[in-house]
DNA sequence: CCCAAAATCCCCCAAATATGGGATTTCCCT
DNA sequence: AGGGAAATCCCATATTTGGGGGATTTTGGG
C-alpha cells in the first residue's frame, strides 16, 4: 500500500487528485491540504506518508520551503513537485531542497500515478522538459565558455574575475599594473555591455555562468 | 519521420533495435554500427540523424568521448546513452558531454521508443534510477552546504539575498520596510560573522552555497 | 525572571563606487 | 590607408559603502 498526501491550494485539483488516488486499490491518500502550514499542523510521526505531491505556489509558505522543512524532519520522505513553473530557478531550488520528482501540471492522472510509483520504488521522475533543463545544466555548465560568447574583451574579463574575488578598484589596478582610472574605464564598459548598474550584478552574472 | 542511428557493439542487441525501430511507421534507422569510429567514418552532413542511441562501453573510443565529438560537430543532435552503467561517474560524464537521455539496458523496446520520441520532441528522458542519482546530486550538494550551518539569522539572510540581487542599501530598506541604518547594521553583522570585508565576498559565498 | 540574540535605529568619517564627460595610443581587420 | 575597438588615462560630482562608535526594544529559551 502506498500512502500519499497532497498539498495543493486549488480545491478542484486537490479533490480530483485525492479521488483518483483513492480509486487505486493499492494507493491511499490520507491528507489533502491547501497549504504547507495546514498540512504541518496535522502531520505526526505516526502518519508520515511515503510520498507527498506538492504544489510550489501556495498561500503562505512556498512548496519549496515546505520541502526543506519536511525533508529536515523526515529525510526518507519522497516529495514530488507538481507545478506550472518552467523556470530554472524554481526547478533547481526544488531539487536542492530535496524533491524526488518534478511534474508539470496538466499531466494525465495515469502518468502522475506512474511517477508516484516510480518515486515510491526508489527512482525519480521528471517531466521531459524538466529533465532537459537539468541535463542542459550539466552540459552548459561544462561548456559555458564555449557555448555562449562573452561580449567582454580579455582585459574586461580579467577585471570581472578580480571583482568576483572581492578586490577593490585599487587592488585590481595594483595587481594588473594599470591605473585606477583604467580600471574605472573598464568597469564602465563592462556595465554598459552587460546592461547593469552595480558590481553585484556583474558578480552574479559571472558566478551564474552568464558571461 | 524520426531518423535514428545506433552505436552498439553487441550485434544481437544492435540488430534487434534496428528491426524494432524500422518496424515503426514513422521511425527510420539509417545506420547501426559497432563503434564510434566505424560510425564517424560513414557520417556526413547530409545524413546526420535526429537521434543517436549510444552505448558507453564500446571497442576503441568510449561512447562518452563519442558524445563530445558528435556534439561539437553537430550541436543540435540528440544522443541517448544506453548502458548497464549505474555508477555516478559515467552518468555525470555523459551529461557533461551533452547527452540528452540516459537509459539503463533491459528496458522494454516500447519504453526505449518512448524515450526516443520524448528526446526528439525536445524533452529528455532518464531511467528512474538515473534520475534519482541526478536529483540526489543536487540535494546532497546542497546538504554539504547545509551541514555547514549558516551562521546568519533570518533577516541577515534576507539582506544577503537582496545584495545578490544587486539591490543597494536604500533599495533593501525600502523593500523590507526598515531604515537604511538597519540595513547597515545587518550588513556589519553579516561581514563580521562571515569574516569578510566586502559585498563581493558575501555574494560569492552565497552563490557558491557557502551560506 | 533573566539573559542573550535578534531586530531595530542613530551618528560620524573616510574610502570606494557609479556615472558623466573627455582624451591619446595601439592594434587589427577591411 | 583608414576605421573601429581595445587599452590606456584624466577630471569632476554625487552617491554608496565600510567601519567605527553608540543605543533601545523585542523575542525566545533556560
Amino acid at each position: 500500500m502506498i500512502f500519499i498526501d497532497i498539498i495543493e491550494d486549488d480545491p478542484v485539483v486537490r479533490e480530483a487528485l485525492k479521488d483518483f488516488f483513492d480509486s487505486r486499490e493499492d494507493i491511499h491518500c490520507s491528507a489533502a491540504k491547501e497549504s504547507v502550514e495546514a498540512y504541518l499542523a496535522t502531520l505526526k510521526v505516526e502518519n508520515v506518508p511515503d510520498v507527498i505531491l506538492m504544489d510550489i505556489g501556495l498561500p503562505g509558505m512556498s512548496g519549496i520551503s515546505g520541502v526543506k522543512i519536511l525533508k529536515s524532519r523526515y529525510p526518507e520522505i519522497n516529495i514530488i513537485m507538481q507545478t506550472v513553473y518552467h523556470d530554472s530557478q524554481k526547478i533547481f531550488q526544488s531539487l536542492c531542497a530535496g524533491a524526488s520528482g518534478y511534474l508539470l501540471k496538466n499531466m494525465p492522472f495515469k502518468e502522475i500515478e506512474n511517477a508516484v510509483r516510480t518515486v515510491y520504488e526508489g527512482g525519480s521522475f521528471m517531466s521531459p522538459q524538466i529533465a532537459r533543463k537539468v541535463m542542459d545544466f550539466f552540459y552548459k555548465g561544462k561548456n559555458v565558455a564555449a557555448s555562449k560568447q562573452s561580449p567582454l574583451s580579455g582585459k574586461e574579463t580579467e577585471v570581472v574575475h578580480a571583482l568576483v574575488d572581492g578586490l577593490s578598484y585599487k587592488d585590481i589596478a595594483d595587481k594588473s599594473f594599470i591605473s585606477v582610472e583604467t580600471v574605472r574605464s573598464h568597469i564602465k564598459n563592462i556595465y554598459k555591455k552587460l546592461h547593469v548598474h552595480s558590481k553585484a550584478e556583474v558578480i552574479r552574472k559571472s558566478l551564474n555562468g552568464e558571461i
